[in-house]
DNA sequence: CGCGTTTTCTTACCCTGTAAGATCCTCAAG
DNA sequence: CTTGAGGATCTTACAGGGTAAGAAAACGCG
């Protein structure tokens, strides 16, 4: 839906609009189709104009990581649990992850650490600390959730990201060998990875809850 | 180091040589300097030689992550517990990986299904099975450690990968707020990240225990 | 030797990011 | 109203990317 405009007519562009836009043509093209001259395209506007709000296109990128990152983390400062916290940031995450995942690879390309962030990290550390973990297990708890959530959705999305140049999706189509991968074979047909994310992110808390105690003996 | 070669004179090139030629000029100067052009020049020979191996790029990226990958997975068919082949499974794949940081990016872009590591996922998948796991949550644990394990590296690495068309390595240098976010501040000062893995694999495996348990009675 | 096959090179095209500078729009000062 | 001034937009240009098409060279076998 390219923006059509008299010649000469300005076309009000702002930094948060197109970084938007961008995150939008993402979405609904794939990254490789996340080009300056494509997204200027989409904004009815040339290439070079985006370089009057974005210095360059890995700060475009930058910027979408920041606006599709900072979609999630609503886990304000309660006193919940830390079980509690560190699953809704979790899943609350991994959910903003999945609604765009042609994204996730730039996310994973990069940290993000914006002020947003960091709050969020302060707080799961604060109620890490004061539920007894000493701060070099808060630290490691943190950061391994989120590598967690973001292989998750790595893997589970498939992900065709940078690569194929063709269209997002169309999955891998090659069967499996039943003969010599019997399990994995019958689990592909099975395969109703909806309660994956869950299960996992359980199993995880549950091994960090075991360690705490395990370290306060 | 390109090779000489004195015209028309031939280079003696091998897919498998090229791909190796690839991951180590990655592993050299990143993955912005691994174009066709390059390779070829590293390895003596016009760009378009290299069409004859390998049908376009994206294969020669896939079989960069097939060779890395590869490197990794020791873990024979012997009958230990469950605990140590994920365990030296995840640690093998993760010290791989940190060999080679800078096609990072690649491995998490691509599932690299090849026979060795269905027949590795097979192994895995046995062992859980016959440990009184069901078949859902066997996969559901193997496809977790994988994600784990890339998550990990990912953020454990930093990773400029593709981005960043510079060298790679120089780190972020920002430094943190010590009235806004305390506990993050005094954790960046200290952090001794050593131990991190094993105290995430351990706590991942442990919470894994528990859900077979807790599913069996 | 000659011929067919395999390997390598040459050229060309279109796409990308972006530097430099021209051009146009808008709006306030005279 | 005219006139700048400053900001927004466009034009042009360049180096480098992937790769399609075909020429040219080297090899192996008869």
């Amino acid at each position: 839906m390219p923006v059509k405009r008299t010649r000469g007519q300005r076309a009000g562009l702002t930094r948060q609009g197109i970084l938007e836009a961008g995150l939008d043509l993402a979405d609904r093209e794939g990254l490789a189709a996340l080009s300056m001259r494509h997204l200027g395209a989409e904004l009815g506007v040339e290439a070079m104009t985006l370089y009057h709000y974005i210095p360059n296109k890995d700060a475009l990128l930058d910027g979408i990581v920041e606006c599709v990152v900072s979609k999630a983390i609503p886990p304000r400062f309660t006193d919940a649990a830390w079980q509690e916290k560190l699953r809704s940031y979790a899943s609350s995450l991994a959910s903003v992850m999945a609604a765009h995942p042609n994204v996730v690879p730039l996310v994973m390309l990069q940290p993000a650490v914006t002020s947003r962030n960091m709050e969020t990290m302060e707080s799961m550390l604060q109620s890490l600390y004061s539920a007894g973990f000493d701060l070099q297990q808060a630290v490691d708890v943190v950061y391994t959730l989120t590598g967690f959530v973001l292989g998750h959705v790595a893997v589970q999305a498939g992900i065709q990201g940078v690569r194929s140049h063709g269209r997002p999706a169309e999955g891998r189509a090659l069967d499996i060998d039943e003969e010599r991968y019997p399990l994995l074979a019958q689990a592909d047909k099975v395969s109703e990875r909806g309660t994956r994310f869950e299960f996992a992110l359980n199993a995880l808390i549950t091994g960090f809850e075991m360690a705490r105690s395990a370290s306060r003996s």
